[in-house]
This record gives C-alpha cells, structure tokens and sequence, in this order.
DNA sequence: GTGAAAGCGCTAACAC
DNA sequence: GTGTTAGCGCTTTCAC
C-alpha cells in the first residue's frame, strides 16, 4: 500500500539508486531528474521505509529506558529528562517499566521487546549487588541507581554517601541535633537507603553528635504514605527530634503531614529535608529543602554513554559521578 | 557478529527452513533434527533478528505515545496505564514528549522518528479544534484529550461536562454555595478548561444558584505554583468564597496552600475538590477530593482502539468516553 | 520431513 | 550522471 523506491522510479522514469540519490542529496544530479523525482514523491506521498533501513544499517535509532514505574515521581521526572536528551541526539525512546520487583527486572533484561533497540538504559530498585551477572548481557546497556557497583556495564549514579552527609550536615549547621532519619531499610548496606544512611551518620560522627538508633524510621517502599506511616509511628514512640532527614522527597512530604497532624509545626518545631529534588519540592506547603542529586546530568550523560557503548562495545565499564547540591527551601527555616 | 539463522543452519548441517520451523515450534520435525537444531542455537547464542521480523512482516510490535511532558503527574501516570496496557498485548511504548506547545504537536505527527512505530497515541494539550486537519495522518492515530472532536480519528477522552458538573453538584450537595473556580482559560469553549467550566454552570444553573464571575479565576498553565497564584489572586480581591473547584488536582495542591497561608482552614471554611485523581491526591494533607475520570480506562481502550484500528484502518472514526465518578476525600470535610 | 529460493524495502559498491 | 545488483536476516511458498 505504501509507496517504495521502486515505485516512485517508475513513477519519474529513473531506477531506484537515482530516486535515492535525490533523496539523499547526492550532489551530481541533473536538476531536471532531481525535480522530476521530487515531483514523483511527492505525487505517490512517499515516505522512506525505516524498517528496511533498520535492517539495512544493523541500528534503529530507538534506546530502551527501564524504570520501577512512571508512577514514581522521580523516575517520571527521570524519564522526561531521558528523553529530551536523547533526541538531542535524534534517537527515540521506549520506556518500560518493572514495577520494581526483582524479579521483573531480571526478566525485562531479556525481554525481546528489547531487541529492537539499538541499547538500554536500566534503572533497578530491587536487584542486588548478587545480581551483577544478570548485567553481563549481549547489547549496550547503561545502569543506573545504587543497587550495583562495579558491575561488568558502565554506570552513571549519584554520590549518595556524600550528599546524604551533607544534607545532615545542613541541618547540623543550623543547630538540629536530634535528627530522625524516615525510610531506612534495615541492614541494607548498598542501595539508596543504605548509603544514605551511611552519609547520615558520617555526617554525626565528624561532629561527635551520638547516633541513636531510636531515630531511624524504617519504610520499605518510599511513597507519601510510607512516610506518613514511619513518622507516626517515631511520634508514637514518644522519641523526641528537632529535623527529619527524609530519605527521599516524597517521604519528606509524608513525614511534614505526620508531624503538623500532630501539632509540631515545619520548620520551627522539626525541621525537613528531602532527598531528590522532584519539581513538586518547590511548590509544596512549606516548600522543601532538600538534595538535587544531579538528576538531569544523569540523564544526559547516560544517553551520552550508552551512545558511546553502541559505538564501541569493547571499551572497558566505566562509573560515572554526578555532582549534587542542596536546596535550601522553607522547610527547614529557610 | 551476532549469529544469523544461516549460522544456526550451517552448525546444525540443516537448512534455514529447518532452523525457521524449529523457531516457530512447526510440529513436524524429526525430534533428532530439532534436537541438533536446538543445541545450535544454544551453542551460537542465537536471537531472532527483530529487524529482519519486522521488514518481513510490515510490523514493528513498537506504538507511540505522545504526551505533553512526564515532569506533570497526569500525564506520567497515563503513560504509565498505557505502557501496562500495551505490556499486555505484548506492545512496546516508545513515548514522546511535545513539551506542550502547539508548534511541537502538529510538528511531532511528522517526526520520522514516528515512522517506525505501528501507530501513535497522541494527548495533545495546545492544538485546537482548528487543527483537526493536522490529524488526517496516513498512519493509525488515536486522539486523547479534549482539545479536538469530531476529527478524522479514533478518539477516546472523558466526560468533561458531567464531570465537572457533578464535581460542582458534590459541592451544592453539601451547603456551599460560593464556589470559586481555579484555573479557568478565558474564551475557551473547547478543551480541559472551558469544558470543564460549563459543566461548572449547568450545576449552579441547575440548582438556581447564580453564576457570579468574580469567582473565576484564570491560570493559563496548570502547576501547583499556578493554582498558588491564582487562589491568591482570588483572596487579594477579597472576593468571599466557601468552596474551590480547581480545573485539576496539581492546582488543587497549589489552592490549599494559598488558603492555608491565607488563615482559611481547608475543609472547615473553605471546601477544596480537584480533577484527574492523580495518586498524590490520596497522600496530601488534606487528602483530595477529586473527580477520577476513568484514566486508566482512557488509557486501555487507547490501546486497544489503536490496535484495531491497525488492524483495519480503513474503519470509520470513533469516539469512546470513560466513565468518571467523584472521589471523596478529606478536603470536602469526608 | 526438509530444502531452495523469492522477496520485504533499502543502501552502496560497482559498472557504464 | 545514472543503472544494475548484491545483500541486510527473516518468513514462506513450493518442490521433492
């Protein structure tokens, strides 16, 4: 139904490497074929085949991205800055999603969905550090998060331990000692919990303020509610704290809830801070402090190197930083 | 590099047409040649070509979906329902985003990125009514939104009206009788906002409550920080009101915090209710009321519409409308 | 039961 | 300047 080259030739009267001359600019044409041609693509609405030329040239200019779920304020946010930066670069986008559970995403590296990209860029939430070998497949891939290092693929992530120290630190420095952490993930050592905490209690140390362990705030998954729930609960258990790290923003969000549903006002009674830096952080009442982990530069730079894999699949894994800041919003006396 | 069917033929010492029927699990076949067939394939790590599928077979298995941007709730969660939805039909989702202006719209139903796809669901958020033309493209398109009707194509959208009427109706129910509206786009008739704005007048025309326009107020974009804006507005005026209809629950959030900053308590003196039930509106504090109207309904009858209009695009048009219904939630005092 | 070969639509090396 | 042709890797018709 579509029209091809070898139509639109016997269309304008010339053979088929004459038509893709023309359409490739080829510059030694004779004006009169090339209008000839041109009128002849026109007339039929022909548009190349790209399937044909994805065959042809061995690549599709199509790159995976595998989140947990758009749902997620982050990875939708994630996603968007994934995209833009992919076509920059004139590649398209095909977005699956785990529903972060591990076994999806052991599973969706071997979908055959993905074998029609030219690469992927995955993002597990559940997988562990046990499951490196499942990156060691065949096509480009680029991970990201914090749940592999040093895995056989190349790597963009953020500096959790550090920016967690420093958020601690932002707290510290404006005289809140007693700060509870919500959304630890018990025993957990890699993982964005888990080096989270870590940042957290580098950050106490350095200042010889004593960690207490009836600080931290267990959530395994990290939505609204999950931080409601874990602040409620430290209120519960009568603990007493000044601030509140919140291990991701969308927890900050629930925690401030739990802690003005009960009578302590954000910042003056608790301060917050927030990890992540989604959009919503500026707009929320109060407005939230928090860590901008280099979320847009990481996903630059993961199209950047999975573009570079693609071209160059031998080279050796590489890990790559982004640098973070804090923003300082009203939530904790800003 | 990637081993070939001819390979898997050449290691087994059979035919391509023997290694292609063990492939698709063809009965007949002596259980000695499968087996060696088998062992070839495991042996060269053999992977069907998608490409090579997809020139064969005139399809690509991949659709498109073109939203606005992913960084807004709403249209993060409906790519996520169309990404689950798609999953099911064993359909990938290669996702687009237009960033919301009316140039990028029209522009992006030509992108030849799209051309690889088998269709597109597309939500455009600035074309108008005036540009249904733009849509008489020559591949399956499924129209999303409510900025164009009655054009050329399959379109699955929300009962606006009755929606927001029955919003508005919530409400009344309820002793409030000034109600003011967040959000409006003054002069339009068509589309999120005027729709949604009429349906506002048939509720107080319907219960003789009269229209006052004092209490409408304009935000030309829909972020928390527009509906902040725009309530604030309102209160500077020192216009009187018991109730908010926000246009959508992003500008709902932005509401509840101009009245909270503002001394009004939500839901005691004023009664806030949003649009889209976005899953933040279960988790913020107050909890939203709001109008769910029928996402992820729209989301799977996309899909499938898509589908079927592939399968035969020679069809005549359709439009499909959800089902809605109002969520209620704390900030309607529930 | 298995093989030979055409062809999906395109690109590009090679002729003329 | 323009035409011929050999594939890219697969599916499938038709022989045998």
């Amino acid at each position: 139904m579509a029209a091809t080259l070898k139509d639109v030739a016997r269309e304008a009267g010339v053979s088929i490497k004459t038509v893709s001359n023309v359409i490739h600019d080829y510059p030694h044409i004779r004006s009169s074929t090339r209008e000839r041609v041109q009128q002849a693509i026109a007339s039929l609405g022909y548009t190349p085949n790209q399937t044909a030329r994805n065959l042809r040239s061995g690549r599709t200019g199509v790159i995976a991205l595998a989140v947990p779920d758009l749902s997620l304020s982050y990875f939708a946010e994630l996603a968007a800055s994934v995209i833009a930066a992919a076509e920059e670069l004139d590649l398209a986008v095909q977005v699956e999603q785990t529903v972060g559970t591990r076994e999806r995403e052991i599973e969706l590296l071997r979908t055959p969905r993905l074998r029609m990209t030219d690469g992927v860029i995955f993002s597990p939430l559940e997988m562990g550090q046990d499951d490196a070998e499942h990156l060691a497949v065949d096509y480009p891939l680029v991970l990201l998060g914090e749940r592999i290092f040093d895995g056989p693929v190349d790597h963009v992530t953020m500096r959790n331990v550090a920016a967690a120290r420093a958020a601690t630190e932002f707290l510290l420095d404006r005289g809140r000692t007693r700060i509870a952490i919500v959304g630890a993930h018990e025993g957990e050592v890699i993982g964005s919990a888990g080096l989270r905490l870590r940042g957290y209690r580098e950050a106490l140390t350095a200042r010889g303020v004593p960690y207490d362990e009836s600080l931290v705030a267990s959530a395994g998954e990290w939505h609204r509610v999950d931080g409601l729930q874990a602040t409620r609960e430290l209120l519960g258990r009568g603990v007493e704290f000044d601030a509140v790290f919140a291990l991701n923003d969308t927890l900050a969000f629930g925690a401030i809830r739990a802690l003005e549903e009960s009578g302590h006002h954000v910042p003056s009674d608790v301060a917050v801070i927030g990890y992540d830096d989604i959009s919503e952080a500026a707009y929320s009442l109060p407005t939230l402090t928090t860590v901008d982990p280099g979320r847009d530069w990481i996903a630059q730079r993961a199209v950047e190197a999975l573009v570079e894999r693609i071209e160059d699949p031998t080279a050796a894994p590489r890990t790559m930083l982004a640098d973070f800041r804090v923003v300082e919003r009203e939530s904790t006396g800003g």
